[in-house]
DNA sequence: CCAACGTCCTGCGTGC
DNA sequence: TGCACGCAGGACGTTG
C-alpha cells in the first residue's frame, strides 16, 4: 500500500506526536512481522526508552530512540492508528506501542511489513540499499545517466527498484510516466537527457502534489487519525482504464508490467 | 551482474 | 447463495 506520500504524511503524524514520549512498552502480537527478531529483544531494548526523531527514508519509518532505532515497514496494508491509553486487539494487530497517556496500534491485514529494532550505529543491508531521496539533490540527471545505463528492462519496473529511487511504487510510478509523457514500456537505457530531466521534475511535482493531500486512499491507507488521504481525487491515470485521459481524450490503457498493473494513455505517453 | 517468477497473507469484487 | 478465481499502494528469495 503505502508509497512515499503515505509514509511521509504517517511519519509527520508520529512525530507530532511521539517526539519526546517514553515507550512505556511494545506488545508484540504476531511476530512473524519481526523477521526473527523475539518480542523480547524488542521489548527489552524499547521499553522505557525516548523517542528523539521519527524520519522516513524511502517507504521506511524510523523511530530514533536514545539507544537505537525501530525500523517499520509497513508493507501493502499497514497502519498505525492513534488509540486510547489501553490500546485495543483488533483484528490485525501486530503491535501496540504503549506511552503514557496514548497507545499506538500497528495493524496489518496481509502481514507483509516488517518491524526489527537495531542498535545505534548499524542498519540494515535493505536500508544501506536504498536508493537516493526523491527530494534530495543526489537525485540528478548524472545519477539516472549512470544508473539506467545498460537497463534494458521498461522504465516503470526501473521506477519501482528501490535501489536507485527510494519510495516510489505502482500507483506513483504510473501517474508519474503519464505527467513525464513517458511510455511505461520504453527501456530505460533509452532515454534521453530531456526526458530524464522531466522525469526528475515530474517525480518532485507528483510526490509533492500527493503529500499536500496527505497520500491517496484506495483502499486500506490510513493517517493515524484513521481518516482518509485524498490524492485518489487527483489521479489521473492509476485505475483509470478505459476513462479519457484527462490531457488528450483517449482511452486509458492497462497493461501488465513485471507481474504489476500499468495504466497509461497511449497517445500522450511515446515509446 | 541482471531478469523472471514464485512466495509471503487476507479480503474483496466478479462471474458462473 | 455459493464458490472459484483474479487482483490488490511491496519486497525478498530462488532460479536461470
Amino acid at each position: 500500500m503505502p508509497e512515499l506520500p503515505e509514509v511521509e504524511t504517517i511519519v509527520r503524524e508520529l512525530e507530532e506526536r511521539t517526539v519526546g514520549k517514553i515507550i512505556i512498552n511494545i506488545d508484540i502480537v504476531r511476530k512473524s512481522y519481526l523477521r526473527g527478531q523475539s518480542p523480547q529483544y524488542i521489548r527489552r531494548n524499547t521499553q522505557n526508552k525516548k523517542i528523539i526523531e521519527v524520519i522516513r527514508r524511502g517507504k521506511y519509518i524510523i523511530f530514533e530512540l536514545e539507544n537505537g532505532r525501530i525500523i517499520v515497514h509497513l508493507g501493502m496494508t499497514g497502519k498505525f492508528i492513534e488509540a486510547n491509553s489501553a490500546g485495543d486487539v483488533l483484528k490485525h494487530t501486530i503491535a501496540i506501542f504503549r506511552f503514557e497517556d496514548f497507545s499506538l496500534v500497528l495493524n496489518d491485514v496481509r502481514r507483509f511489513g516488517q518491524m526489527r529494532y537495531f542498535e545505534k550505529d548499524y542498519l540494515p543491508d535493505n536500508i544501506v540499499k536504498l536508493g537516493v531521496e526523491p527530494f534530495s539533490e543526489e537525485l540528478n540527471i548524472k545519477y539516472i545517466q549512470d544508473r539506467f545505463n545498460n537497463r534494458k528492462r521498461a522504465i516503470k519496473e526501473v521506477l519501482l527498484d528501490q535501489t536507485i529511487i527510494a519510495g516510489l511504487g505502482n500507483v506513483y510510478a504510473s501517474e508519474i510516466l503519464f505527467k513525464s509523457g513517458i511510455h511505461p514500456l520504453k527501456s530505460a537505457d533509452s532515454l534521453k537527457i530531456e526526458e530524464i530531466n522531466l522525469l526528475i521534475r515530474s517525480i518532485r511535482l507528483v510526490l509533492s502534489e500527493a503529500i499536500k493531500h496527505n497520500g491517496t486512499t484506495i483502499a486500506d491507507y490510513r493517517r493515524v487519525d484513521d481518516k482518509l488521504g485524498q490524492f485518489q481525487d487527483f489521479l489521473t491515470v492509476y485505475g483509470k482504464e478505459g476513462e479519457r485521459c484527462v490531457r488528450c481524450g483517449t482511452k486509458v490503457e492497462r497493461i501488465v508490467i513485471g507481474g504489476r498493473s500499468s495504466f497509461y494513455c497511449g497517445n500522450c505517453q511515446k515509446l
